[in-house]
DNA sequence: TCTGGGGTCCTAGGACCC
DNA sequence: TCTGGGGTCCTAGGACCC
């Protein structure tokens, strides 16, 4: 989907068509004043410059979307708030409307199974399809069944996407950021040499910034560089999995299929405080966090129908460093005392001397709640308080 | 100018068992 | 007294993705 985020929130507010706007950060008041300031009035008719501007923006959040205006400026994804402040002061920021993003999201998806049943779920904004078995599939190498599925997509809902069809999913990634936005992009097999090769090797879905330093200071700039590399030279630079993966990468060699259904490993909750806190001069605030976060996961647990076994905790310490600890229990659980329990232990074997970012709970090992036995009898713990243990 | 939240997968060492 | 493989599970960290 086309600036996925930013799309939703220009649905209801058409007036920013055109303009530079950047969806992230936390400010999510800022919906519900504008409604509260403008309460006779639709959204779309509240006027522009009644929106918040990115310089006034005060915070530690990153850019989720930015529109193609945006863009324009440099400001793009995960960047932090601030920095875009610096390249686009004039932009409007919008908070994320997770519901709304969720509801497009499910909308979306449901029209394309609804056209091609084989579809992987790829998070919020993107799928594979297989469009192998759907008739018409193969017209036109494709193009005809993709230009149908923007149709829909955008009758429907008003959103846009772009599309890549190739032969595997490797290329049809990088087939999609071919024509961005509202674009179709077809590459055949014998197209590698000619579109993939010359790509930066940070295109290729797998390659993220450590390694492509690493291949940079080997000198392979390009994918047709690693493409030219021996195969046992990739291995032994990269690793036995990671190397052969490179080289077959390179080579547009992708044999995954499209997988339709799959079981969530884990589920957890983590959050990033205004300020830096302390363990022991934040305890109460922190303590509160934390058993926020045990409660959270644990609603998602049961709201889901799971239950996990190991429970774990992450801490992101005031220099950015992360540590994490887990545990895993004899039974499995989705009770929020029970994993508040572990989690505490976990924190007992980290060290809290330093000032904290970002605490998270998370639970692993999961099961469908209706394949395990329900818990015998309900076992009385003794209770251990850890530090952040409220008195 | 500091860098969100929710995930998956991989690696590597150590415990433990046969 | 010294020394086997093979396998699984647990834990911590890290790379990467949307």
């Amino acid at each position: 989907m086309d600036a996925f985020f930013a799309s939703v929130e220009l649905l209801r507010y058409p007036q920013l068509k055109g303009l530079p706007v950047v969806i992230g950060g936390g400010r999510r008041e800022v919906d519900e004043l504008l409604r509260e300031r403008y309460a006779d009035r639709p959204r779309s008719q509240i006027p522009v410059d009644a929106f918040p501007l990115l310089k006034d923006y005060v915070g530690r959040g990153v850019i989720t979307t930015a529109t193609y205006p945006a863009r324009q400026f440099g400001v793009g994804s995960a960047m932090g708030m601030m920095k875009a402040a610096r390249l686009c002061p004039q932009a409007l920021v919008l908070p994320v409307d997770f519901e709304e993003v969720r509801r497009y999201s499910r909308g979306f998806k449901a029209i394309i199974r609804d056209i091609a049943p084989v579809m992987e779920d790829r998070g919020v904004d993107e799928v594979y399809i297989d469009f192998t078995e759907v008739p018409g599939g193969q017209r036109e190498g494709g193009r005809v069944l993709a230009r149908l599925i923007q149709k829909a997509i955008h009758d429907t809902t008003g959103l846009t996407c772009s599309i890549g069809v190739a032969p595997n999913k490797l290329i049809a990634k990088m087939a999609s950021e071919f024509n961005k936005p509202n674009g179709i992009s077809i590459v055949y097999e014998d197209d590698v040499q000619t579109k993939i090769w010359p790509l930066a090797v940070r295109k290729i879905n797998g390659i993220g910034p450590k390694s492509e330093v690493k291949l940079q200071k080997l000198h392979l700039l390009t994918v047709g560089d690693i493409a030219a590399q021996p195969r046992d030279w990739l291995v032994d630079n990269f690793g036995q999995a990671y190397g052969a993966w490179m080289h077959d990468a390179a080579w547009g060699r992708d044999d995954r299929p499209v997988v339709t259904e799959s079981e969530p490993v884990s589920m957890s909750r983590e959050t990033t405080f205004d300020r830096d806190l302390h363990a022991v001069r934040d305890r109460a605030e922190l303590g509160a966090i934390f058993t926020d976060l045990c409660t959270r996961v644990a609603e998602d647990l049961r709201r889901k129908g799971y239950v996990g076994r190991t429970i774990g905790i992450k801490l992101r310490y005031d220099d950015f460093r992360t540590a994490t600890r887990d545990i895993t229990l004899d039974a499995y659980t989705d009770d929020p005392a029970t994993i508040r329990r572990a989690a505490g232990q976990c924190l007992k074997r980290v060290d809290l001397a330093r000032r904290l970012r970002l605490l998270g709970v998370r639970v692993g090992k999961l099961a469908k709640a209706s394949e395990v036995p329900p818990p015998s009898t309900p076992r009385v713990e003794e209770h251990t308080p850890d530090l952040f243990s409220q008195a």
